[in-house]
DNA sequence: CAGTAGGA
DNA sequence: TCCTACTGG
């Protein structure tokens, strides 16, 4: 499940975010996901819910966020899933199934009063839920961050985006913004510290491969889209598709299959993706408006959200993030 | 997802 | 080198 063991394949370098600028385009879900899962973290107060139980974790996620990339000079476009895929099926019901078993663990803490356990818990319990996506598109456009709407996988209109120069970089924790061609992906825009960049180009000069094998090499070690082959992880996968030359190859070699494997490769090659988008990379907030649906409207706590509206408002309002595109 | 520990 | 399982974020 996962491939993260792309990690180990990926040229992905820290930089400065002196050396980075432009537009990122942003893996929505990847981003407020993150917020979701570390921000609710160890407490188990009231804080990041209302009093009618209503998740509100991501517009303080939004609130505290934003400001990464706009005093850093970089100008976030927020891209949100379309339809899931079919093939992803099987992903989506494992995680289904994990998030119901920490949901039966959680409540066993709470029952034997282990609130600290509990809490842990509840990061894993967590979904995005309709209530979610609703409430950080209305704040995004309160703060007048441009919003894409992807037909389908929001990593690969990222990824479609950055390609065709629509956005300089693609931004998310994940490698699929990698696999579905992406050029440049920005990682770690949410936690403290420098971003890292990892680079499509430099992972295929890297190893001496093309674009396709990078895809064959990943669907050997399993994707969000297929189980991987067993007994082959990220090293053996690249040296048995430089030695084959592709998947089909490497599987009819072992006599092994991947299920609907034309099928994901193909979705990685061309995905689902839409031009159907446009914005304008002068931001202009409305931040008092924000800063009521926030507050008033949610009942978020001032303190939450106060400083990274100073923040926005200070960078933003008077000149506008003017980018030199 | 990242890191790690233990086993094959 | 991989796999599984688990923790921490």
């Amino acid at each position: 499940m996962g491939n993260a063991d792309l990690r180990d394949i990926a040229h992905i370098e820290e930089v400065a975010f002196d050396d980075v600028s432009g537009v990122v385009a942003v893996d929505a879900h990847n981003w407020l996901y993150r917020y979701l899962t570390t921000t609710v973290k160890f407490t188990s107060d009231h804080r990041y819910t209302t009093e009618a139980g209503e998740e509100v974790a991501n517009l303080i996620g939004i609130a505290q966020g934003l400001p990464k990339f706009i005093d850093n000079g970089l100008t976030p476009v927020f891209v949100f899933d379309g339809g899931v895929t079919d093939l992803k099926d099987d992903e989506v019901a494992k995680r289904r199934a994990a998030r119901e078993q920490a949901e039966e663990r959680r409540k066993a803490a709470e029952e034997r009063g282990d609130s600290a356990e509990a809490a842990r818990l509840e990061a894993r319990t967590q979904r995005l839920t309709d209530t979610i996506h609703e409430t950080s598109r209305k704040l995004l456009r309160l703060l007048d961050v441009p919003v894409v709407e992807a037909p389908a996988e929001g990593e690969a209109q990222c990824a479609y985006m950055n390609r065709v120069g629509d956005a300089d970089y693609s931004g998310s924790e994940d490698y699929d913004t990698m696999l579905f061609g992406g050029p440049l992906t920005l990682r770690q825009l949410t936690s403290k510290g420098n971003p890292e960049l990892m680079d499509l180009e430099k992972t295929l000069a890297d190893h001496d491969i093309t674009y396709e094998q990078l895809v064959d090499v990943a669907m050997l070690c399993g994707t969000d889209f297929n189980d991987g082959v067993r007994g082959i992880g990220p090293k053996t996968a690249l040296n048995v598709v430089k030695e084959h030359g592709d998947l089909f190859s490497v599987l009819d070699d072992r006599g092994a299959e991947i299920p609907n494997a034309e099928r994901v490769r193909e979705f990685f090659h061309s995905p689902p993706v839409t031009d159907d988008y446009a914005f304008d990379t002068t931001i202009t907030p409305d931040v008092d408006a924000a800063r009521a649906y926030v507050v008033d409207e949610w009942e978020v706590d001032p303190d939450e959200v106060e400083r990274g509206f100073e923040r926005i408002e200070a960078a933003l309002t008077q000149t506008g993030i003017d980018d030199w595109t």
